[in-house]
DNA sequence: GTCCAGGATGGGC
DNA sequence: GCCCATCATGGA
């Protein structure tokens, strides 16, 4: 087991991320939490790796990890997923000077203070979980995920415990749709899924040209590809890309959360969230992220 | 039984 | 360009 230590930022807080992440813990197939410890396998250029995250001193995450390959560069890949993971590059201090001028948002960003963006730093997963996670809802979403990778993912023993690792794109897109309609996904979404595959897998989509572009354009290739409108392309460049004023505006659960915290009869339309999120222009996938959480609490 | 879920697509007009 | 049926299942 070697060691890695990440220094964190005044606006990090890692019992905040715990805390969101714990939320959806019971669905989730490929991390574990276990006293204040996420626990997690991920595959780093083709080596699978186990890591643990806690924070046994205040503001230093410490990332105990098992690498098989003997790569050394095993532990500035694992250091860029995990600043991926968390956001851990982003100072949150104008995004909560935003807040301030908030009355709406100001107590919810004050429950959440510390929060980051929790992020799905590898590509193909990330796309992955957008389209499966369409129009349905989030509990059938997890179910479908977790067949996809308890069928198709490897996997790692440690301490016990199984960690499964999210299937790769060069194995899914040797699949055919049936494989995937066995597990329940519609065989659209099935399509998507393949056809991302291959894309990747084929470098046509990549992560790191998505990373030189600015976010409109960025947005504009990805919806190139079948399965991917613009919620998903937000969803993605939000999720794996830390693009901070990624929005997708079409979410249900951003609509529902805004209608709750507005107290209002129905839902806004497009053009009124539009209008209504133009002052956290800059961060608005933050301002996206943090509704989201006000609709796991049932108070 | 009905309606809605962290949408996207292709057809008809 | 806009509107609408379709998808595939589960939970309220």
């Amino acid at each position: 087991m070697q060691t890695l230590i990440l220094n964190t930022s005044e606006t990090f807080r890692f019992s905040s991320c715990l805390w969101y992440l714990h939320q959806w813990c019971d669905h989730e197939c490929l991390h574990r939490i276990e006293v204040k410890t996420l626990k997690k396998a991920v595959r780093l250029n083709g080596n699978p790796v186990y890591f643990e995250i806690s924070e046994p001193i205040p503001s230093q995450l410490t990332v105990n990890y098992v690498a098989s390959g003997s790569h050394s560069a095993t532990c500035d890949v694992l250091k860029e997923y995990i600043t991926a993971l968390f956001d851990l590059d982003t100072d949150l201090l104008p995004f909560y000077q935003l807040g301030e001028q908030d009355d709406l948002l100001e107590p919810v960003i004050q429950k959440l203070y510390g929060l980051r963006i929790v992020g799905i730093p590898d590509l193909f997963e990330a796309v992955c979980w957008a389209i499966t996670g369409q129009q349905i809802n989030l509990a059938f979403a997890y179910t479908l995920k977790r067949r996809f990778v308890e069928t198709f993912g490897d996997c790692i023993e440690q301490e016990g415990h199984t960690y499964f690792i999210f299937p790769s794109s060069a194995l899914v897109a040797q699949l055919s749709v049936s494989d995937l309609t066995a597990l329940q996904f519609s065989a659209r979404k099935a399509a998507y899924i393949i056809g991302i595959a291959k894309a990747i897998t084929h470098q046509e989509l990549t992560k790191a040209q998505l990373q030189t572009l600015p976010l409109e354009q960025a947005k504009e290739r990805l919806v190139q590809w079948k399965g991917i409108g613009n919620w998903t392309a937000n969803y993605v460049l939000m999720k794996s890309l830390q693009m901070q004023d990624a929005f997708p505006i079409e979410d249900v659960g951003l609509h529902n959360a805004l209608k709750k915290l507005m107290k209002l009869p129905q839902k806004l339309d497009l053009p009124a969230i539009e209008q209504w999120a133009k002052p956290w222009s800059g961060w608005r996938a933050y301002l996206t992220f943090y509704l989201w959480q006000t609709l796991l609490d049932h108070e």
